[in-house]
DNA sequence: TTGTGTAGCATACTATAGTCTGTGGACTAA
DNA sequence: TTAGTCCACAGACTATAGTATGCTACACAA
């Protein structure tokens, strides 16, 4: 359970500085806060249905292809380190 | 955004009479409160990333997939009716 | 050196996710 | 009728998502 924020912290860092944006940026255009982003980063958070939704528009990426991502993540995770 | 929650509410009241499970048995098996699950079904919350990996555990069905017809759903929801 | 942008991090706060208890209505069976 | 199942719904509660302010440290450029 806690691998799933972990995991998703690792998709959303790697997107949002694949887009150039800082953490301000990316919460501006998302209009999350740029501390929460910083949280969700470090997995201190799970993000609700709504949020996700957000975020996912800004990554201009859809949940079907961001959960995708998560998933896969969650298997390296749990099968290598 | 009040669309998000009503679309899911539809995928997950469809999914889960599909598997024959009435709102405090599903619960109990995702380990969220029956009334919950009815707040989730008439479009009143919107889950944590937690919560809809829980949900698609014991729908047995990956969160791609639940966010694929999440976003079906959506696009249903707002082009017609 | 100084300044500017970036992110980690703490702390306190507000909003909402998620729980708990209970009521009442619709339905079906005994 | 009576009892059992299912669900909508209300209200009060606890846990956590998400905000806001500000400090620290680091990198890099002027």
């Amino acid at each position: 359970m806690m691998k799933m924020n972990e995991a998703f912290a690792k998709i959303l860092k790697r997107l949002r500085t694949k887009k150039n944006l800082s953490q301000e940026a990316f919460g501006f255009e998302c209009e999350i806060h740029r501390t929460y982003v910083s949280q969700l980063e470090r997995g201190l958070k799970s993000p609700s249905l709504k949020t996700l939704y957000k975020i996912s528009t800004v990554l201009e990426i859809s949940l079907e292809e961001l959960m995708r991502l998560l998933e896969k993540e969650m298997e390296r995770v749990s099968s290598d380190q």
